[in-house]
DNA sequence: ACGATCGGGACGCCCCGTTGTT
DNA sequence: AACAACGGGGCGTCCCGATCGT
């Protein structure tokens, strides 16, 4: 009984990893259903069983990036730092992921365009995260004076969406350096002085401090992992 | 003879529209050639005779986007003038065409995910194109001393790219004033201070000039003009 | 008003040549009109000025092959000559037109597989031709007493009907040998003794006798004849 | 699983004979798949599944009717036999399963002018077993002398191919007769005498003795054994 | 419960023969 | 007689359900 549960939760993984990688590279609309179960070397009877239909199956991609963005912003921005280090370091964990997990790129992915439009969307959610943060910030004082928070926000929101359009076209180791020069150049524009001495436009976090700390709810684990987990377990 | 030319000029110039309106909307693959054709009000018989396959009316309609941006770009930035604000112009160019043409539109998003890889990308040749003018400011000593400027190429292009992808979301309209906000902040920390006070954030040129300008090869114009053009031609 | 005729004469000529080339290769229903009036440099208009629809075109093919088929049938059986030489001489004749002339073998090909059932067929003609001969020889006492000439009559038909597929595979030129062979083995076994000696199964006759004396009736002739032919009757 | 595996199997046989039949009276291009399905009573997703594409299909009939075009020459042609005899057999055998078998028709008419081609073709097959066989007569001594084998061996091969033909026009009945009466006519001019008088021009097989023998293999039966062979085998 | 095989429809793209219009 | 446009399918593809084993 057991064994058929875990059976099921390593197929269910399986699929959601093959659907992430085919999402990714083609698109909701062109991704094959045969092509996903095949990756994940499950019959096309064993994905309806999972999911319904394709729309399911993407909705639980979407569902899943979303978590681990979410994880990795609320893990960037730890209650009572610096909003505006957290900003920026919130920025280079979204660019990271974005460049190292497909799962989390597909999910951005199916997230505009999809035919589902049941939720927030990705920027939507990060330009409420940036808006939140900038607002801490001027309520620190952190803010030059007259600063007008919208434009800077969306000028933010929409830089670090180009970034994300930027790693599918193979960019993506460059986008480390982009992001930081883009900090050194915008951070004076909206620090006060005395708050942009302290600041790291580099970000403070590494994603392998991330990947620790969120392990517990990434979805995707290699494949070894998965052999040795049922190793273990199958006795 | 001459009116049939006219005649399939007319039609192709339809399609072309109707194609840009429905790829901006439903992406390469989900556009189906019978909607297409449907809004242009001619068979699909007639599209194919424009237009050998999907992918050639996706290229003409790329192609065409891609004429139009350039064209953009060239009239903002006229030979002899303030590189930085060329940059900020062409920015704002891209960034208002963007909003409110279709076809650019359609042509931006079918130039990277499109199947056909025939060409460079809007972006690679943004990119160059802002690499050129920073190396053109740099060299008439409008830069800041020590600036690297790929990172700063690199925030730019992703920057306003992004701003493409805001722009599908219907937030066109705040698009001006981010871009503002952008090199609000953004110019400060690149501009020698006495090019600074010359330079104008929320750029030079307005829309409308552009489109006096550039009329003649603008592809797309609204069916009313269509009309009212053949009827003075017709005698 | 002459001339116009005659551009019409040769256009229809060069349709009709173009079309048994491409029918020849192509069977009736790959066979593209497009393709067609492409190669009779023609525009696909004109081609249905001349032709209503393409089952008209094929029956024209057919027609005139026909006529070719049966000159040479004709020609090949003078009257009062020996009928089983004239068997043997018709057989020859109609394998090398099939071999050498691609009107007549998209004729050979069209008449039986086309839509149009319109017309005997050709080796049914060609049967009644064979039955007709054997007859003859028999009423003059050449052929072997106690010879069932029926099913003599199927073994020559189908013999020289199988040519025609064995030529289409290329194998063209072995044919006339093997008809040869063919004829050396099947005449003792029905020709009277001293008939036989007077018997050639390689034929009498030569296609370039043939070609003269059919000439006139030849619908495809070399377009440089045409030109002169022409150039000839324009003064 | 076995129930599912035998309704698989008989779905690709309803639909191998089905599309025998079209192929027959059609050809490959005019044969449509929605055709062929229909008559299979299955879906065209069902034919599918089972034939990637049209091509395939097209083989697999091809592909069968070899088999069984091969097995009947194999079964007239026991080794230590008359090779003459086994000539005359198996053009016999040949014949019959043209006039009676859709499959062999169909498979036939595929072979030359399908546009896959993989093989070699049937009458390469057949003449190369004329070949064999004269080759083998030659070496007992059982031909005439000064006999040349190549045209005789292409007036046979050209005859039998000829037999495809003309039943396809519905003398299917007469060529059993017209086969005796070529045999008749052409034996005495290439076999020795001694042997002459051991061979039957009308064959020594008969069909229904093939049948059983080769019964194994045949791949089309009528649907109602099929549905008692299902019941005996389903315990 | 979980999964696999097999089969069912529904379109989408493309091709092609044909008809108006000039 | 040339250009332009029309509309009818054909093939292939894909998403999904129905039916059975394990």
């Amino acid at each position: 009984m057991r064994h058929q549960q875990e059976r099921s939760v390593r197929t269910r993984r399986r699929l959601l990893r093959s659907a992430a990688e085919i999402f990714d590279t083609e698109g909701y609309v062109s991704a094959r259903l045969t092509d996903i179960s095949a990756r994940a070397r499950v019959s096309t009877g064993a994905l309806h069983f999972h999911f319904a239909c394709k729309e399911d199956l993407a909705r639980a991609v979407v569902e899943d990036a979303r978590k681990v963005l979410w994880r990795a912003a609320r893990f960037a921005r730890p209650d009572g730092a610096e909003p505006l280090q957290a900003l920026v370091d919130t920025s280079h964990t979204i660019s990271r992921l974005l460049a190292w997990d497909v799962a989390s790129r597909a999910g951005l992915r199916l997230d505009h365009g999809g035919p589902g439009d049941d939720g927030r969307r990705f920027f939507e959610a990060w330009a409420d995260c940036v808006q939140e943060l900038m607002t801490a910030a001027d309520e620190q004082g952190h803010l030059l004076p007259r600063i007008q928070r919208q434009p800077l926000t969306c000028a933010i929101v929409s830089s670090t969406t180009g970034m994300g359009v930027l790693i599918k076209a193979g960019m993506g180791e460059r986008m480390r350096v982009a992001l930081t020069g883009f900090w050194q150049g915008f951070l004076p524009a909206i620090a006060a002085p005395e708050v942009l001495e302290r600041l790291d436009p580099g970000g403070t976090t590494d994603l392998v401090e991330y990947a620790v700390a969120a392990s517990c709810c990434l979805p995707y684990v290699p494949e070894e992992a998965e052999q040795a987990e049922v190793a273990t377990r199958v006795p």
